[in-house]
DNA sequence: ATATATACGAGTTTTTTTATCGCATTTAAA
DNA sequence: TTTAAATGCGATAAAAAAACTCGTATATAT
């Protein structure tokens, strides 16, 4: 409960590795794998999302890889969350999915009041802080 | 991800509503279960918890069910999820639980610092603000 | 006595998360 | 121009966590 996702971890570990290896040679999926033992297929599709949406740019073929979009704006980290596992809420609710409780739901105050404190954490931290 | 649990939520629904129903007379778990559109068997575990941590006083038998403990102290929100769902934390390596990136991982600074934040949101939450 | 309630351990089902597979496409290098 | 190394992508499977159920015991008001 309440933890964030191998997915998230995972293209934070890459991200970070790739800014910290100060080269123009892509970094393969391979190379992240292995040293951050991650399942390579895995990390694969994320790092393909994280291109999909301007953060990496990919290279194919042989020594291909990924590298840091050099246009890459700072996004929050909540951003990036949503980006790897849709809308963050804290409770169903908040999100699309639907409640059996929402009818006569008596805390949906409070927990209103957390989420956006929790999101504001989110909004104010920014990926550049993290990696 | 990052979801508050079914069972932190119906512990704050059966909380608030025996809070707000301002009798004497133990409230049944059947009550808030039909109110609420909740699991009665579930529902009953978790106020048994709650019985069990000095939160609420359970009485037997027929016109039984629960009442808040006078005596409660005012519990932090952090506090009152750990005795439902165990040691707090946003990653594996925070709580019991081992990482097969623990030995590598290049996140885990900026990891434990959101942890603290986000710890600290939790803590500075009382149970009574909220129910 | 009986019916209504909590107590509690064990077990099941469902949902979510994590991981794998198979095949296609691209492209650098031999 | 052939080959091998890499990404692209949809489908599927396995594992873990969350949600829920069941069976049996115990207490108590009527
Ligand atoms: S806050 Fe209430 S309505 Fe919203 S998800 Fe929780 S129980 Fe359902
Ligand atoms: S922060 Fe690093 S070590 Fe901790 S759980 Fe995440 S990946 Fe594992």
């Amino acid at each position: 409960m309440f933890k964030l996702s191998k997915k998230v971890e995972y293209a934070l570990i890459s991200i970070s590795h790739i800014k910290s290896s100060n080269t123009d040679k892509p970094i393969s999926v391979r190379q992240i794998s292995d040293k951050y033992n991650i399942p390579n297929e895995l990390l694969a599709k994320i790092l393909q999302t994280l291109s999909k949406v301007q953060i990496l740019d990919s290279i194919k073929g042989p020594k291909g890889g990924y590298r840091l979009k050099s246009s890459l704006k700072d996004l929050s980290f909540v951003e990036f969350i949503e980006i790897l596992e849709g809308p963050f809420g804290i409770a169903d609710c908040m999100v699309d999915t639907d409640c059996s409780q929402l009818l006569n739901c008596n805390i949906i105050n409070p927990m209103d009041k957390i989420n956006s404190k929790i999101y504001k954490v989110f909004s104010d931290i920014k990926l550049k802080q993290l990696t």
